[in-house]
DNA sequence: TTAAAACGTTAACAAAAGATAAGGTTTTGA
DNA sequence: TCAAAACCTTATCTTTTGTTAACGTTTTAA
């Protein structure tokens, strides 16, 4: 099976963290691996650690821990975004949360192993810092906003501000998946939903 | 005034980052300013660029958010940790918080164009690239486990869990800058205080 | 195809948090 | 030193959220 279309396609959506020379590109992708799972099957569980960092050329991933018997979700990743329990891949230390498909979906990984081996590699060791440092940077950003959103506003901000700048997320994720992400529970969220509806109507 | 003390101690706390050679440190501590804060001085405020990126030798800094005319508090940084509005650092875009010395305050300071100009010098480039990603990574692994406490506990387990890992903030910090740490009200914080004291004594 | 599971809403009640204000103590700064 | 400001607690009332359970609809999987 001739993957080039979708590595072409990755090269170019890494743009926006790092570019890569034609050289440092045919290295690259040396390292790298197609992987696909099933709805619900899992990237990453608690207790192991999380050896990969995955890009999604199709489907959806969800985020969730597992809490007297109950999932919490915190978070999804979509196409073109980059799925990984990032703080057991950073520090190799067991995971604490899933990571689980919630739909059909392909992704290129890139393993913990091969991430040193091109650090290891004179030929690109430095590209690789940059692209290393680029995503951590990108995602700092993102944690950023996230982490305000929690101190400054109250749930039912959090949810008008969700539809207006990531409504799409609706249609694809059921909501009570929603509803944890927003740091609330099911039955609270759809209250909200029937007040915030009046304002509107 | 000889700063050599205050250079070395920042030379070991950075090792937790990244380790300088003598050749690199040399070059690196030209970069450095030194910058002393009276308590209440601001270190960046909204709508301007954060330019700097400062360690705290001596002192604690406070960041918050002003809302309808209110102040709410997002974090707290003290000695040996860093400093920065890090999005608007990375970005070079408008802050939108301010972060304040709450105790007379020096830091260390790298500029963003000091960091640059040791992005392009060859002989330590590799270095900063190095150095900016494990900082980065160092702050998505607190971040992690910060939106974990928002989505996973209650106000109250929040407390708790903060009083028993980072007991020493509550001797240096007014509790309603805790309070909103927390994403919760003053008020809301001193009744959770009422009530679990009582399990104790 | 069909039974089971998953999902969203609603209701009722309890628990917690927000808003506002008042009071007393401590800290600050002129 | 002394008045003003900052701070924490408490009280009251309102609003929101959590919990549990029920119901109807939709989706899933055998």
């Amino acid at each position: 099976m001739d993957n080039t279309i979708h590595l072409n396609h990755l090269r170019t959506e890494l743009k926006k963290f790092v570019s890569f020379s034609d050289a440092e590109w045919e290295i690259f992708k040396q390292y790298l691996e197609f992987r696909h799972y099933e709805k619900k099957e899992f990237f990453a569980v608690p207790d192991k650690v999380c050896d990969h960092m995955g890009f999604i050329l199709r489907g959806a991933m969800r985020y969730f821990h597992v809490r007297e018997g109950i999932e919490i979700t915190g978070y999804f990743s979509f196409e073109n975004e980059l799925v990984s329990a990032y703080k057991s891949f950073l520090t190799r230390r067991p995971n604490t949360n899933y990571i689980q498909a919630i739909e059909k979906t392909t992704l290129i990984l890139i393993s913990k192993k091969n991430f040193e081996l091109m650090e290891n590699n004179p030929a690109i060791a430095f590209k690789i810092e940059q692209f290393g440092r680029r995503i951590a940077e990108y995602y700092i950003c993102c944690y950023e906003d996230r982490v305000a959103s929690f101190i400054i506003q109250s749930p039912e901000e959090r949810y008008l501000d969700m539809q207006k700048n990531a409504g799409e997320i609706f249609l694809r994720i059921p909501q009570h998946y929603v509803a944890n992400f927003l740091g609330i529970t099911p039955v609270s969220l759809s209250r909200i939903r029937k007040r915030t509806l009046k304002v509107h109507a």
